[in-house]
DNA sequence: TATGAAAACTAACACTAGTTAGAAAATATA
DNA sequence: TATATTTTCTAACTAGTGTTAGTTTTCATA
């Protein structure tokens, strides 16, 4: 067994702890000692880990984002050359709703507590946000100049849109409910299809009936 | 003047600040005594007013989803009776933009506060949001019905896309920027049309057909 | 088993929180 | 102006906050 790995196991306890605990709580209703009863330790303990609270939720955050982009960039990887922007645009939104579904205390948390982070915390991971946006960006703007989009498309709000909606997913999607495919089919469909858009897509997978999500 | 016109001069005044407040430090970060210095009176005398922190917290939820419910429904009670389902969906998205960045404030606090809040003061609010989301879910269903969407669509989650990525809105839109009604129009193209969409129907303010003709 | 480092604990610190009771001020009424 | 009511303030209480220093326990290695 390494030297350190007992220090690394109980690391990740408290920050999958405090990942819990911010995401229920917020940033000021997020006690030490509370993430030290999740985590089974005592409040004083967190401090051999992490030097401040601050440095918990820096970590959170970071966390949190750094999945998102990690995963969704190594889905594009993964796809041929010859993809086209319809099926990376496709693979991008199941890549993030994966995601934000696998660490959701993480993506839950960074989505609550963002606003009332100090300033400089939240300047850090801003600078992540950016550059995630920046990825999507080039997928739009490589579909266009594919010819796949009409040219009238406003494709910076339409990244917004698409972000929003993907961010917003993890305050509704109930694992166990449908699947995490099925919503990302759908949701590409209705941002490439659109609505009111012809049929010849195949519709999604019927999918069982699950009590009604609500709209938060 | 009014009897009570002073007391509801400062309530209101309260409550305005006590959104800012929530907004910027969440439901725990946020201090009867900070709420106090923005309302520019004393701690103690919110207690004249509002009977608890809780109390205000639910008071700002309460109005913050009041605004977006009446101003939706009256913006689609003033269309004609002949309205098509596109003119009905894109006046919705209008006015739920325009509402979320007027009472910014509010609908920020709610966003950023709902999942911090004691239990009791959130299923209530959550009455309110299963309606505004049931209201949504009749504008679909509606267009559906009147043959405007491809019937392969599944309503549920396109609702739940539209309604995470308008709520999602209020974080990065800044007024003085581009417009509301931009905004608004471009989303529903998005939505409606989708980003493949044929390039005819994109700016269709004016147009008032009905579903175009379909390709297959 | 003895030893030294790693990990966790205990108990306290200075500070701030929501809330309250009662005094004071502002305003309306006569 | 004198009185009554509404509104605001002051000052305090209890409870709980992040953090720290010093101590104890755990545990791999010799």
């Amino acid at each position: 067994m390494n030297k350190l790995a007992k220090s690394e196991i109980s690391q990740k306890r408290v920050l999958d702890a405090a990942a819990k605990i911010f995401r229920d709580y917020g940033y000021a209703g997020t006690t030490m000692r509370a993430i030290a009863d999740e985590a089974d330790l005592k409040a004083g303990s967190i401090y051999y880990h992490f030097k401040s609270k601050d440095d918990l939720i820096a970590a959170v955050l970071e966390t949190g984002m750094h999945a998102v982009t990690e995963r969704v960039e190594s889905a594009l990887a993964a796809l041929p050359e010859t993809a086209t922007g319809r099926e990376r645009i496709e693979a991008a939104i199941r890549a993030h709703l994966s995601t934000i579904i696998d660490v959701g205390d993480y993506t839950l948390a960074s989505r609550r507590v963002f606003g009332q982070v100090p300033e400089a915390i939240r300047a850090k991971n801003m600078r992540m946000r950016d550059a995630y946006g920046a990825m999507w960006h080039k997928i739009l703007v490589d579909a266009r100049s594919r010819g796949e989009f009409r040219t009238s498309a406003n494709l910076t709000l339409a990244r917004l849109f698409i972000l929003g909606a993907l961010n917003w997913t993890v305050e509704w999607f109930k694992p166990g409910g449908r699947s995490i495919d099925d919503v990302a089919r759908e949701f590409a469909s209705v941002v490439l299809d659109g609505l009111s858009g012809n049929e010849s897509v195949a519709p999604a997978k019927t999918h069982r009936t699950v009590a009604r999500e609500r709209a938060v």
